[in-house]
DNA sequence: AATTTAATTGACTGACAATTTAATTTGCAA
DNA sequence: TTGCAAATTAAATTGTCAGTCAATTAAATT
């Protein structure tokens, strides 16, 4: 028996609007469309990935027709630009800063660090998913940035510190310092992607965002701290 | 100036053979078409994603006609289940066996674990990026699957190890049992997915599955064991 | 040989998605 | 007030993709 198909959201029922400018009504969200628009289809960019989501349905989520978007943003494949440019480029760029700003006592920065990181990305739900498919995409507009830009500098100062550190016998000589940042990205960003999943299996209210920060930090602080059965 | 697109992989000239039943060639590939539809769908799905992955496009590829994957699987669909049932599923349980077989001791348990999930997924480099493509999004084909079958045994029987180890003192309490093993596959298929970025960002040969098993295995094991600058 | 079964393509269909064009309506500046 | 620019839809266009079907060729079976 084929799994039912997950549903995916229920299209709004049609709206009809009259043809032509509409009158300046002072409604919510009505203020600036472009934005709406770019919000409208981050979400189910990030909900349902980008091939999979027709413009039709962003246009009818945000009660438009399809060649409003067109007029915004000229395609597809422009609008899906917009949303890199305005809305991952600020967010991964800051994180980036983070990063880099980890001073000289590791173990401040890295709870800073992984606190701001869990703090960002659950003000933005959108962002784990949504990164995670853009740059893991071969053919993604992040990606070549990332590559290029973004993560080189930050790669390297974590992998110097951690030298560092290593040298100076203050850290676990095991680690390997150029890994180190991949862990950290898949110890914060990937867990709040795959959010929905856990939360499916272990139907709770009790593991949040901080639940997640805490098992985090005391991993990477401390292990597991495994004993041997006696 | 906009990045080039990172051509996606130029079709192949179209080829032409007779209709009709193909004379029983000793070619290469032409033992079991069935099987060889089956490599080429895989490395393409991994690759794009499977929405964005035309069946024309995988016909191209195996230098047949889209006809023909119709007659083999029936549908989309259908070849997506035969992928689930034939590729993927073996490979799952072969590792819900591994684990299984965890015996008393915890550290072995997990040396073991790690060791043969990290070997199973570099032989068969399709895996991460296909998984994490079609598990972490909404509308993913896999997904389902996951939730209702694969994940949950697993999940439950991680976080009972981990709760009765915390309970006899053996375990770091701080770890969040529920949490353990997401916390794995962000340390493991999700660096694997990501390796041609950082491969990119550190461009050695040094830096292989090993490395990889023995920094996750230190981190879990150990932590980053921090101290602070004297 | 004759007949049935397997494997394969070519041509076709229906759905639907992206994009274009031509109205249409309103805001705003001269 | 008149006229141009902005914002919006309706309708048409074009392209692509999954899926069907009949025709064709070769293999296997009788």
């Amino acid at each position: 028996m084929p799994i039912p198909p997950p549903s995916p959201p229920p299209a709004p029922p049609p709206i009809r609007r009259r043809r032509g400018r509409p009158a300046t009504s002072t409604g919510p969200g009505r203020d600036d469309a472009r934005a709406h628009l770019l919000d409208v289809a981050l979400k189910l960019f990030s909900e349902q990935g980008i091939a999979a989501t027709p413009l039709s349905l962003i246009a009818r989520r945000a009660r438009v027709t399809p060649a409003l978007l067109h007029y915004y943003f000229g395609s597809k494949d422009k609008l899906v630009d917009a949303l890199v440019e305005e809305r991952l480029q600020p967010l991964s760029a800051a994180l980036g800063r983070r990063l880099a700003e980890a001073g000289p006592n590791l173990r401040g920065a890295l709870e800073a660090f992984v606190g701001a990181l869990l703090e960002l990305l659950s003000a933005n739900p959108w962002f784990p998913q949504l990164w995670l498919r853009e740059v893991l995409n071969e053919g993604g507009q992040l990606r070549q940035r990332l590559i290029e830009r973004v993560a080189p500098p930050v790669a390297h100062r974590v992998r110097e510190l951690v030298q560092r550190a290593q040298a100076e016998g203050r850290m676990n000589p095991d680690i390997e310092p150029r890994l180190l940042l991949v862990s950290l990205i898949g110890l914060t960003v990937f867990p709040l992607a795959a959010q929905p999943i856990w939360r499916a299996i272990f139907p709770s209210d009790d593991l949040t965002t901080d639940s997640l920060r805490r098992h985090v930090l005391a991993l990477l602080l401390r292990g597991l701290e495994l004993t041997d059965a006696h």
